[in-house]
Order: C-alpha cells, then sequence, then structure tokens
RNA sequence: GGCGGGUUGCCCGAGCGGCCAAUGGGAGGGGACUGUAAAUCCCCCGGCUCUGCCUUCGAAGGUUCAAAUCCUUCACCCGCCA
C-alpha cells in the first residue's frame, strides 16, 4: 500500500491535484510544507492533524519542511471566516512564531540522515521585498478575476467585505509556494481543505514563472460523527501547550471519546499499523464499554504531544481519582502527583476556609459563584467524592486528605484540587 | 447620492413603552440511566454582598414616573432606485 492509499484509508485526502502524477512522483522522495500561521500562542488539535500527515511523509522518506508564517500571519487569511480578523501586534505574532516553531519542530526528525526537516519563516524572504517589488515581480503574475472566484473571497465579498490586506492573502502563500519551489525544490503544498484555493494560486505562480508542475493535496476538516467541530470543548480548543490545556485534560479528551469516533481518530492521529487498528476495531465493537480502544487512543497521542512521562503521571492520576476506590485510602504521594495535574486553588492554613461557593469558584470548575450556586443547587457538586448540597458548608481542616487535600469535583468528571498551604 | 429594512444574551431568533434579565430553538452545565460513551428523559442556563441590587438588547445623547421598545445623531449590514 503505497503513501497516498494509505492516506486515503485514514480518511485524510480530502482533494488532490491529479492523483496520478502524483503517485508517481512520490516514487521518489520528494520535498513538501505545510504552513502554520501564528494566530495563537499555540498550535490546537487541528493543526495537529495536519502536522502529523506531514510526519507521514516523512516517515515514508520525503523531505517535510514546516512553514510558520511570521509574515502571513501578520496579514490574516481570509478563508473560512466570514469577517475580517483583527489584526494582531507583530510583537505577539513574532512571540508566537517562536512558540509554534518550538512545538512544530518536536514531531519532525531534524537528525533523520537522509531527509531531515527543516523549518522555515516566510518572514525572512518577504520582508527584504520591496512593495515596488512584490507588485512587479509577483503581482503581475496574478489575475484579480480569479483572485475574485476564490471561494475564500467570493465568500467574504457575499457576507460584507474584505480588506485589501486579505484579499492580497493568496498572492504571498502563492509566493511562498514559489520561493520554496526554488530553494528548496519543493514540488507539493499540503494543508487543509480550507487552503485548497491558497495551493492551486502558488501552483498556478510556480507554472506561470518557473514553467513548472507542482502538486496540492488537502486534508479533511476533521468533523465528529455528529456533524459537530471536532478540537472543542465547551472551555474552547484544545492546545498542544501543556500551559493552555493541561496534559490532564488533553488526555481526558481523548478518553471521552465517542464511541462512533473512536476508530476514525485512531485512523487518523495514531502511527499504528492497518493491522494494529482492525484489531482494535474488532475489540471495540465486541465491548466497547470496556474502552481499551479509548484509552489506547489518549494514551499514544498523549504521548505524541507530551511524552511518555507525563502520560503515565497523567493516566495515574486519572485512574486514582477515578477509582472505584475510596479516596481517603490514597497514600500522599499517589495523592500530590495526582491533584498535580488539576486546576488548583490554595488556602493558608490560618486562614478561615472558604464557603463551599467560594472554594468551587476559586478552583475555576465554574465559572462564577452563581454557576456554583446552580451546580450545588442541581446536586453536581462533590467534596472528595461526597456531595455536598449547602452552599454555606465550610469544610474543616479535618476534611482534607492527609491533612492538606481537597478533591472538589464538578458533574461527573470535571475535578479540581484544593490545597491547605 | 436617495428611499426602505435591519443591528437583541455563546449562536440563531422573538419582543416593539410598564407584567422583560427579556418567548422559542441550538450549544453549554447538572441529574437519572450507563461505561469518566451515545441516545433518551428531567432540571438549569447574565452577575453579585441574592426575598434584593447591579449590568445587558450596535454606539452616544434625549423624551417619559417608566425604554430592548419612542425621538435625534453616528457606525455597520441588507434590499430597491440613481
Amino acid at each position: 500500500m503505497n503513501l497516498i492509499e494509505d492516506l486515503r484509508w485514514r480518511g485524510l485526502i480530502a482533494q488532490s491535484t491529479d492523483e496520478k502524477a502524483l503517485v508517481e512522483a512520490l516514487k521518489k522522495p520528494i520535498t513538501l510544507y505545510i504552513g502554520f500561521d501564528p494566530t495563537a500562542p499555540s498550535l490546537h488539535l487541528g493543526n495537529l492533524v495536519v502536522l502529523l500527515v506531514l510526519r507521514r511523509f516523512q516517515l515514508a522518506g520525503h523531505n517535510p519542511i514546516a512553514l510558520v508564517g511570521g509574515a502571513t500571519g501578520l496579514v490574516g487569511d481570509p478563508s473560512g471566516r466570514n469577517d475580517e480578523r483583527t489584526l494582531n501586534s507583530t510583537e505577539s505574532v513574532e512571540g508566537w512564531v517562536k512558540a509554534i516553531r518550538n512545538q512544530v519542530s518536536a514531531f519532525l526528525d531534524f537528525d533523520a540522515p537522509k531527509n531531515p526537516a527543516v523549518v522555515v519563516n516566510n518572514l525572512d524572504w518577504t520582508s527584504p521585498l520591496s512593495a515596488i517589488e512584490f507588485l512587479r515581480d509577483i503581482g503581475k503574475h496574478f489575475s484579480v478575476n480569479q483572485m475574485l472566484s476564490k471561494e475564500s473571497v467570493a465568500a467574504r465579498l457575499e457576507a460584507g467585505g474584505i480588506s485589501y490586506t486579505e484579499f492580497s492573502y493568496q498572492v504571498l502563500q502563492s509566493y511562498d509556494f514559489l520561493e520554496l519551489f526554488r530553494r528548496n525544490n519543493c514540488t507539493l503544498q499540503l494543508g487543509g481543505s480550507d487552503q485548497w484555493g491558497n495551493i492551486v494560486a502558488g501552483l498556478d505562480l510556480i507554472r506561470r514563472v518557473e514553467s513548472a508542475t507542482a502538486h496540492a493535496l488537502t486534508i479533511p476538516l476533521l468533523a465528529k460523527s455528529d456533524g459537530s467541530k471536532f478540537g472543542k470543548t465547551a472551555a474552547g480548543s484544545i492546545w498542544l501547550d501543556p500551559a493552555m490545556t493541561s496534559p490532564y485534560a488533553f488526555f481526558q479528551f481523548w478518553l471521552n471519546t465517542e464511541d462512533k469516533d473512536v476508530i476514525n481518530f485512531l485512523k487518523v492521529f495514531s502511527f499504528k499499523s492497518h493491522q494494529e487498528i482492525s484489531q482494535l476495531e474488532k475489540l471495540h465493537s465486541e465491548n466497547p464499554g470496556l474502552r481499551k480502544v479509548h484509552r489506547e487512543l489518549a494514551r499514544e497521542i498523549t504521548t505524541l504531544v507530551h511524552g511518555a512521562d507525563s502520560t503515565a503521571r497523567v493516566e495515574a492520576a486519572a485512574k486514582a481519582l477515578f477509582g472505584l476506590g475510596d479516596l481517603t485510602e490514597l497514600d500522599e504521594a499517589t495523592l500530590a502527583s495526582a491533584l498535580a495535574e488539576l486546576p488548583r486553588t490554595t488556602v493558608s492554613k490560618d486562614q478561615k476556609i472558604p464557603s463551599w461557593v467560594d472554594l468551587l469558584a476559586a478552583t475555576g470548575v465554574v465559572d462564577s459563584k452563581s454557576a456554583a450556586r446552580r451546580v450545588i443547587k442541581d446536586g453536581g457538586a462533590y467534596l472528595n467524592n461526597i456531595k455536598v448540597v449547602s452552599e454555606e458548608y465550610a469544610p474543616s481542616k479535618k476534611e482534607f486528605l492527609c491533612g492538606k487535600y481537597a478533591i472538589l469535583r464538578k458533574g461527573k468528571r470535571d475535578l479540581a484540587a484544593v490545597e491547605l498551604i
């Protein structure tokens, strides 16, 4: 099974240029790239899907380039948006470039003897360019008519407008592809399916300027089986940065995958072989309640993103906290490390212990004191696994496990810790 | 440039002087059932020093005992005419 067939089996192909030509080209190592614009301090799971496809290409012997859009990030991609972006400050974009460069690097192999990965920043070749050069050398190759017909632009014209800045985005991205073609002989660009228009614009530019053919491959935007957006929770996106989404929350996210999605996600995110996956699929259909596959998925992806140590800690924490056993039986070391993974708040020993409402709000398991009251009233607030229905209740020091920890729970699985210090 | 319609809570969308923190749906939260699933059913869903108070209905002013609802100006959107 060749790479393209594998990707198709995993549901990772949305659209491509002439597939026969692409398959033919892939028989020899080629150079390919994916761009990530710094629009936040971290990548999220949607980015991870695409990034892992780049990794699959590297594993198959191709030369991966990860482009961080220090330039394009300053401009803003109109794709998939129906309103104008607010420009981010150059300082924040600069900071995000650094962060994302680091993140991306963790998923690629820079020491591969034959096909080491490369990370580039498009600011390197766009910033020296003068406006006149840009207009004469690049802009001349673009037809506004075609630019207007691009889905991303057309949608915005329909929805109420687009600035010249965002309108120009596709030209910048095309130029990136051209530049990488020239510098690295890069002949394939990967991207999310919303990038198709931008990528194809790059192909056109390469054809016009270099009389050469390059390829495009897009990856579907991942959705859940019920059609809802993947990778979002009530709290927002799932980020790769452990400071933004804790490894514990990250692991839990995967563990809580719906049955219907679990195999699909395994195909998309894991590097397991087809045999392994079909075995797991069998296991899953025989007894979904065991959630072996969920666990396997959570374990693999958390390890991939946060490392084996982190995963082990987090899994142990979940086991301790969700175990059927009595929380009071946990020894202090286990308890401490489990709670280290949770959102927490501290209370000074010589301070009066705050009321139940205040404690819940302080940890952040609820958004406000009103929300805390609601949850308490609904019977969804637990202290050390015991339901507490009084808003005014102030836990006594005796109730702190091992004399220093209290475990707060909202609903079935939303946990937080209070530490007495 | 002229005329008309619109801008409501996370989203969609009612309300069109007091009974409005504002109908309904979706999303979200809690409970029951389960497997830390799904589906289903029930409840909740602006904030707070919570029998009350405060802030919300594009923005700013104004009328009124009282405005999301009326008036004025501004901004943006959508139609029709130039």
